[in-house]
DNA sequence: TACATATAATAAGCGTGCTTACTATTCAAG
DNA sequence: CTTGAATAGTAAGCACGCTTATTATATGTA
């Protein structure tokens, strides 16, 4: 019970989290991408014209980091905001032509980035790591994220 | 190959690091403490007096990281700073009383959050979930880091 | 219609990481 | 001893998350 290494859980995760942010921006500084502004452009890829609101929900960060993340990809000229005539509280996101040829591009590299991580991991362990993984996240979003409706994070994460 | 969730590495790591340090954070608001300055104590309790440059290598942050950390621990009343007679770059790094008298606490905290985050998770899968993230950390750290002195990770990290 | 409430986005300001650049000090040659 | 490289720490400024508060617009209800 000592020595199985829970106690260090939280610095691995850490540790990991870290170190695979780091090596994704090292490969992808050239498109002057980083791993925040990869993870909105996946959603919006997916959705184009999704409100700001809609995209704090999905990738599960409060709407004003949302707000300053998309100021800086509209200034890259990764994404658009453009108004909805419907609601005129509303600006839609739309991703621009850049981001759509980027995209295959950030994926693969995004794929590599998993592959050096996970060399040496058999595949039964990968399941078992990704299965865990899961049940983290959901045991840590139940009852404290306080609503209801949440996002299956799991529903069109991929990338 | 397509649904293994590999795919989804970098955002399941992403998201079980956040929903980690909030929890922990909730519980330890009481004291002040955040998580970076949690980690940060940990390795100061074990090695009282350690250099600023020496906390960065453990950390593995850069020295200004710990620069600033340090800044506001000290201000908070958790360590302090004291030069270094034998050379006058070094500032030794000491925990103070209230500390070492929040250090239990904390750690048993943290063990909270852990026990939480595995619920449901068999003890087998909790070995292969730390041996996984084990070798991840070691596949990310070689080759990248540069540095050949590298520190074991898992040398003094329990938390 | 008018008022209260809810929602979308943003502003201000903080914590924690980074890069780059600087000062002070030590150490290794010459 | 003097010079030059290396090391310890910090400053300035950025990215990305947060909390709290504000503005503009929608919506529900008296």
């Amino acid at each position: 019970m000592v020595s199985d290494g829970i106690d260090r859980l939280g610095f691995l995760i850490h540790d990991v989290q870290r170190l695979m942010r780091k090596r994704f921006e090292a490969r992808a500084s050239g498109l002057g991408l980083s791993s925040a502004q990869w993870r909105l452009l996946v959603r919006v890829a997916k959705e184009a014209g999704v409100a700001q609101a809609r995209l704090a929900e999905l990738l599960e960060i409060e709407p004003i980091s949302v707000s300053r993340l998309v100021d800086r990809m509209e200034e890259g000229g990764w994404i658009e905001r453009r108004s909805d005539a419907a609601d005129r509280r509303v600006r839609m996101i739309f991703p621009t032509e850049k981001a759509n040829a980027a995209y295959a591009d950030v994926k693969s590299l995004a794929g590599e980035v998993y592959e050096e991580s996970l060399s040496g991991v058999s595949p039964e362990d990968r399941r078992v790591l990704i299965r865990a993984l899961d049940v983290i996240v959901q045991n840590l979003t139940d009852g404290e994220a306080s609503s209801m409706e949440k996002i299956k994070s799991a529903e069109g994460a991929a990338a």
